[in-house]
DNA sequence: CTGAAAGCGCTTACAG
DNA sequence: CTGAAAGCGCTTACAG
């Protein structure tokens, strides 16, 4: 039934799918138009049974894949998906990306990373980037844009955005429950002994930096247990601020018999610098993070923490997108915070 | 000069380049033919100088930002590069693709980044997706494809490949010295007096875990020292499999005074293995990374290891990929391996 | 159910 | 130096 139109190129067949072969040769070879193999391929017409199975076949014998790249240009699809991210390198996102990366290529759609840099300039022309290279939605993990950028950005493409919750038609968020979190680890430390708390605070600049010390900040009220100032100390996120943290807490010789930090990364910086200072952990001070990276299972003690499904975040938000484009009302219902704990924490020892 | 030749569309300008502002808007606004437009933007041709004016600030007003998917259709190019890597979130992959981002986005392309799993089906499912998006080159990190898939992906477009050595046109590789940096951090743990190294293999599918421990036999032999099998453990460059050598050592009452692992992973999971047991580093036994992961400057103690340019790697890749699309041959001079001597190795205690 | 035609936004020979 | 035209590989009204 298929007759070649044209000797096969010099690398043809499965080795080399995406060259040359066009719709038009399909068409030719199964002989029906250009039009009809387009319809088959994106089942977007009823075609009669034997033409599909003479198109099928013929694709399958040319090993024809469609170019996306034409494909964008006619349809104004084309099956790829931005996502930007702060930075490429983060443990954290690091598993976020990887589930947005499985989940949206089994749709069919073609991810492309892109990373802001922390920083909203950036950001911005990262999402422009992607814009021009007329992705069909557009997923932002903690993005620093402003929600009302967010929303307008979701009048022109499908958005779906974590980290934060907003509600906004062609928009989708996935907002982790930090400040339950956080609470609960707070909980958990009272639990075992301990009053003076001290808290490591993330970048301000993010919002579940804010909702983690509200949690924690909450726990304690509940239980009367009044917040002293000097027991919060401000840090970035990042692993140097956890260790001169401690390092202040120590010299400034405050009380403390737990140290809570906004995130495993400074957590494990609070670790070196008990370390460094010879206070053990957690005979004399339990530490307690939050995320519950891969890191903090080999970390010394291996640490406790709350745990945040980065992977199945990226999931979700994968999911949430496909929904989106396929014009589904996606129904996002996050994990619930759960601790994890290991061995840098224990029993308050002090009086 | 400038005719706005339609009113502005809802939302113009900066904020939103990428839509609806076409190559025939700009021609129409500054009196030219959009053949000259086009070769404004790609200096394909010599054109006036007035006329180049013109346009420069009919692009200016309109916003204009060509679109690379018309422009990939059209020309042939379409200023993405693949960039596929075992995955999207490990530690080591994670800098050097922050490196490539960052290169190529200077460079005017755009990355798009596949991972393989580790796999070498995976892989070759991942360069198709690639291929079919008409990338115009394809950056390989640490590819599991042979050698001669390699070359033979190289007669279509430029590749570049980390991880080994091999000359081929169009093709440019990038690789570590892994036997060197194996031998120097040896050499290290020697001249602190040890004799006894245990070693932690990687991999074996890996050409750089055998290097490494090649250059591990090779430091020993240069100095009269036997090597003595038991003290060679099997691990696969993850976490747990140091950990478990470590242990198995213990158990089995190996003498050893240092552990030299074949990467960070493995070191780290066998700090935690030590200290399970109680064994104090370095005072009891050292231990010795390789990659200089950013975590082991947070690791306790410290840890000292062969610095891994991951970042360094991903410019350095970048930049032949773009030398390669341009006609260049790249020139490439892998930094040489470094010892970065944290705190968990120190002199040998033992008789 | 199916084709012929136009068009997506560019680039690039082809002619001046 | 510069235009008009054709074409890249698809999709999608438009007509049957």
């Amino acid at each position: 039934m298929i007759r070649r139109v044209k000797p096969a190129p010099a690398s043809p067949g499965a080795g080399d799918p995406a060259r040359l072969v066009t719709i038009d040769m399909v068409a030719r070879a199964a002989e029906v138009s250009p039009s009809t193999v387009s319809r088959i391929l994106n089942g977007t017409a009823v075609v009669s049974a034997d033409k599909i199975k003479a198109v099928e076949q013929a694709i399958r014998e040319l090993g024809y894949v469609p170019n996306p790249v034409a494909r964008g240009l006619a349809g104004g699809r084309t099956l790829s998906v931005g996502v930007v991210t702060q930075t490429l390198d983060s443990p954290f996102y690091g598993s976020a990306l990887r589930g947005i990366e499985a989940e949206l290529l089994a749709a069919g759609y073609t991810p492309l990373f892109i990373s802001g840099q922390w920083n909203e300039r950036e950001e911005q022309h990262s999402i422009s980037v992607l814009r021009a290279r007329r992705v069909d939605g557009i997923i932002a993990l903690d993005a620093r844009l402003s929600d009302e950028a967010l929303i307008a950005l979701a009048r022109d493409l499908p958005v779906v955005v974590t980290g934060r919750s907003l509600e906004a038609p062609n928009l989708a968020s996935l907002c982790f429950d930090n400040f339950g979190g956080a609470r609960q680890a707070t909980d958990y430390l009272l639990d075992l002994g301990h009053r003076r708390i001290a808290f490591i605070t993330g970048d301000p600049e993010h919002q579940d930096a804010l909702e983690r010390q509200r949690g924690y900040l909450g726990a304690l009220a509940e239980r009367g247990v009044a917040a002293d100032p000097r027991l919060i100390i401000p840090g970035d996120y990042r692993e140097p601020s956890g260790t001169q943290a401690v390092l202040r807490l120590l010299k400034q010789r405050v009380d403390f018999t737990a140290v809570f930090a906004a995130n495993d990364q400074m957590a494990l910086g609070a670790l070196l610098g008990l370390y460094q200072k010879h206070v053990s952990v957690p005979q004399q001070v339990s530490v307690m993070g939050f995320d519950d990276l891969q890191v903090g299972q080999y970390s010394i003690p291996p640490l406790s923490s709350v745990h945040q499904p980065g992977l199945e975040t990226g999931r979700l938000a994968a999911r949430a997108m496909s929904a989106l484009l396929e014009g589904r009302r996606p129904k996002l219902r996050m994990p619930t915070p759960r601790l994890v704990v290991r061995e840098s924490t224990g029993r308050c020892a002090a009086p």
